[in-house]
DNA sequence: CACCCGCAGCGCACTGAGTGCCATACGGGA
DNA sequence: TCCCGTATGGCACTCAGTGCGCTGCGGGTG
């Protein structure tokens, strides 16, 4: 299932090769199996140990509860995540960046397509799985929100930017994710995840294709606005500085 | 505490008014009165029903599970909430549809200030609690997307918007209701709701005072836009489409 | 070599949430 | 008076999760 698919048996010490923690594995190896042909609920810690052969005391060792198991991989996820954050520099756009965190979490997806897919089948069935992952979404959500919090600091409605700009980022990551995991893993993630970012960042004003500004000509910027009938003069000029994505008293 | 804030004695039949269901209103009272003065995890649910002076059965039969106990109302709310979407008419804006939408779930807020600041700081102690409420806040988004899908099938992208629509406008309700929780119930949440929503409006492309176009005077629409360097002239279209909030095969 | 120490796993017993089943009490209608 | 539906209480059970102490192994040190 992840790295290593067949459960070492007990009484195996120091395996030839690879698996650091073989134990983790084989639990999750063993897990994953047993949720797949009876059911996630149907399925007892007692039986996964068993399967795995081992106490039943070590599977909490390594996973908090039941469901952690779900989502072996997450935590460390999310570890990776807050780091590429914390080590941006302050040069590049906030929001770009949480677009770039969001496919380190894409990765992880992609990195194990079947494990993904099966994940997906499960979660989408057991409601309390669903509840749990949806707890793991939002950490990743909290931290793109924290690092647009200290990037928007002292902007005008910083801490609202940052609340709605992650939610929104989270959301079309899990649209596009979502619809991939929905076709079995088949069809370009990559493609669909940059489409949805891309929605987002035109919707918060940040130009879509910075990393590779295509084709970028040396025009200068336009500024061309939309107003609709009655809209108040303060409402033209907080379109606009919405659509630059700063405040007019910073830079 | 929600409405009855006494618990009515085992054996008391046929209260003298009020309280359709006494027993509900006595468990939330004695369950709140322990989690605050003892916190939550540390009160069980025996504690609870010793307390209310019913069975231990019964606690389970008003509420699925001790979390539940926590949120008593929202269930009531989400059905209110759904109940509005889908009463709506095809004319309006669904984006403001979901805004008013929203302002459903914040006056069930403010309906019991004490109540909901004590629950708030109780949510914020336990993990637990949180993801709970995760979940439950997750239900809200849901029936947005859900209302948004619906009326945004068949333009462009309208699975993608709908998800990121909810999503901001779930998350500017959070963020100006946390911000009043965390100041006690105090200040004006109603304008501060405005103000977050008004900013998810503007950056997805509605009228931001619909109801009420405050000042409206004869000006036809102003067409500008903000291109900034290197932007191709599709990246133009969709940014005019965008800030329209509508396709041109569409209307 | 003997000793000690730390670590990893194991076993056991315990708490507490949640469930199924049945008994009971109350109230209304035939 | 009997019957029946509903609301509640009580009991026993499963299972997740925890605390504690035991064991065995490997590695360092005298």
């Amino acid at each position: 299932m992840s790295s290593s698919s067949t459960a070492p048996r007990r009484g195996e010490k120091t395996e030839t090769a690879a698996a650091k923690p073989p134990m983790r594995d084989a639990l999750v190896a063993a897990a994953f199996q047993l949720f797949l042909e009876r059911g996630y609920e149907q399925t007892t810690v007692d039986d996964i140990v068993a399967l795995a052969g081992v106490g039943r005391r070590s599977f909490f060792r390594y996973f908090p509860s039941k469901e952690d198991v779900v989502f072996p991989d997450h935590e460390r996820c999310l570890a990776d995540v807050t780091e590429f954050l914390a080590a941006g520099d302050d040069a590049d756009d906030p929001v770009l960046r949480v677009c770039e965190a969001v496919r380190l979490v894409l990765r992880m997806y992609t990195e194990n397509p079947t494990f993904s897919v099966q994940r997906y089948r499960l979660t989408k069935k057991v409601p309390g799985l669903r509840a749990y992952e949806l707890s793991v979404v939002w950490r990743y959500e909290r931290a793109f929100a924290e690092y647009l919090r200290r990037r928007l600091a002292g902007r005008r409605d910083g801490s609202l930017r940052a609340d709605v700009i992650a939610a929104a980022v989270a959301a079309a990551h899990n649209n596009a994710l979502r619809s991939w995991l929905r076709s079995d893993g088949k069809g370009d993630v990559g493609t669909e995840m940059d489409h949805a970012l891309g929605y987002v960042q035109s919707a918060f004003g940040a130009s879509p294709t910075p990393t590779a500004p295509e084709r970028a000509d040396d025009s200068e910027d336009v500024v061309v606005l939309v107003s609709r009938r009655g809209a108040p003069l303060w409402r033209v000029v907080q379109e606009i500085e919405a659509t630059l994505g700063r405040d007019p008293e910073q830079g």
